[in-house]
DNA sequence: ACATTGTGTGCAGCATTCGCACAATAGCCG
DNA sequence: CGGCTATTGTGCGAATGCTGCACACAATGT
């Protein structure tokens, strides 16, 4: 900022502005002007500017001194989702097999070092947990998405990727060791799917495959369900559904503009 | 702009460029830097500026000359859903109506003069049509739910929104008098219920109800079916599950801090 | 080939933003 | 309870970053 020569295509406030904007995420659904700063790295008063201009254009409100998303940021997004078609052709396709299964079904891709849910089909009964949905972050490495998005990638970039991701210990099984994770990762991507045990939540296991997308950023399908009593059928029959619906979602053309 | 003392609380570098996020819609899922400029009101210079701001934040990518949303935007609605629990709180609520009633459920709100759907039930199900999701708007004029938001407002509040709406036609059915349209609104007003005939789209019929939020602005749910062939019975049938999805919602508390 | 529409860049001037310093408020502990 | 500190909110001058014009060039399409 003060020393060198910034790039004069590149407007600065803005930038700053939208890191306001990015502090809110699940961990802190509504922050004071002070929180909002030590997370952006801004002085008080620039992030004060950068939140007041945000409640204006009514994107963010505020309750006193808390600060909080409105619904209208949904509005961004809906920009995307219908412009990927998602509504026609990624819903009723993790529908579909989500019923077949009767499990849920989830899409994702590699967003900063985590895991992006970019879309979710639920059946009635399926054990809900965490609550994600569509735009959660869910850790990189713990997670069979998240391990077979690893997967996606060269192996060097895979490691880089990791080294910046925390490694969180949300269960006793949770792998430790990078090292490891990589080598998970590297089985995953000969086998062509992930499949993660209690690693992120004690008793579920985890089911992800690719979406072949040869060249690009990856992005995987995958299901979580508690052990059951046949673990190798429940594998068999949900990686063959899974791999069914990534089928359907590339022939289907659904990702090809992510 | 140029003359009188702006805002000083108002960052308004950051507001163009927001503007410039908010440009891409449906309607235009992938745009040149030009047409962003002229859609935004502002000169290309700026629009570029803001632009590649956007791209270098993640949240636009270019394609050759083409600028489209990049589905980081997605974490960004994450944060809201995530803070207001619409993962456990409302979407298995949703899905569980629509499963018992066999139509697709729908939880809108009114965003800048058009409806925006904030969650919508994704149980498999038959007649797709323009392929909403959450984040869509959807016109205020001709459809159940944009009415029945209509009757939460005090009447006067409702004109004025209606008059800065525009109403185009979308089929032979749909209304174009205004005073026609509030006259509708307050119907439901006094009935508790809004149901629309092919006025969105041909042969469908549209059914919405508020989940009361005194003095708040309206929150309604809503679904659509295609005309059968006992309309009086389909409508009180799928009146009463959405009355009983609108009040377990409210008895959740899942939408009191929209 | 021409007309049209889109893109990149330099620059000068002034509006805008920065970040300090002060005021006000909340929180703490003896 | 009262005095203390930590945290928050805001006004303001200075300087920086931004705006929007104009020009040159590239890519379409007729």
């Amino acid at each position: 900022m003060t020393v060198s020569e910034q790039d004069r295509n590149i407007s600065s406030s803005f930038a700053k502005g939208l890191a306001v904007l990015a502090v809110f995420d699940a961990a802190t659904p509504s922050m004071t002007l002070a929180e909002i700063a030590r997370r952006s790295g801004q002085d008080r008063a620039t992030a004060r500017r950068g939140a007041l201009t945000l409640v204006q254009a009514g994107y963010l409100r505020q309750d006193g001194r808390m600060l909080s998303l409105t619904p209208r940021v949904l509005a961004l997004a809906g920009g995307f989702l219908q412009a990927n078609q998602f509504g026609r052709k990624v819903q009723p396709v993790l529908n579909r097999h989500a019923r077949q299964m009767e499990v849920e079904v989830t899409l994702a891709m590699l967003d900063q070092g985590r895991v992006l849910l970019l879309a979710q089909s639920t059946v009635e009964h399926s054990h809900i947990t965490y609550g994600f949905t569509a735009g959660s972050h869910i850790p990189l490495a713990h997670t069979s998405l998240g391990r077979m998005l690893l997967a996606g990638l060269p192996s060097e970039e895979a490691a880089a990727v990791l080294a910046d991701a925390d490694i969180p210990r949300h269960t006793e099984q949770s792998l430790q060791d990078p090292a490891a994770i990589l080598e998970r990762a590297a089985q995953a991507r000969e086998q062509g799917f992930c499949i993660t045990g209690s690693e992120f939540e004690a008793g579920i296991t985890g089911y992800a495959v690719p979406v072949a997308r040869p060249g690009r950023t990856p992005v995987v399908v995958g299901s979580s369900a508690p052990r059951g009593l046949h673990p190798e059928a429940d594998a068999e029959r949900l990686l063959r559904g899974l791999q069914l619906c990534a089928a359907e979602l590339r022939q289907a053309e659904a990702v090809d503009h992510l």
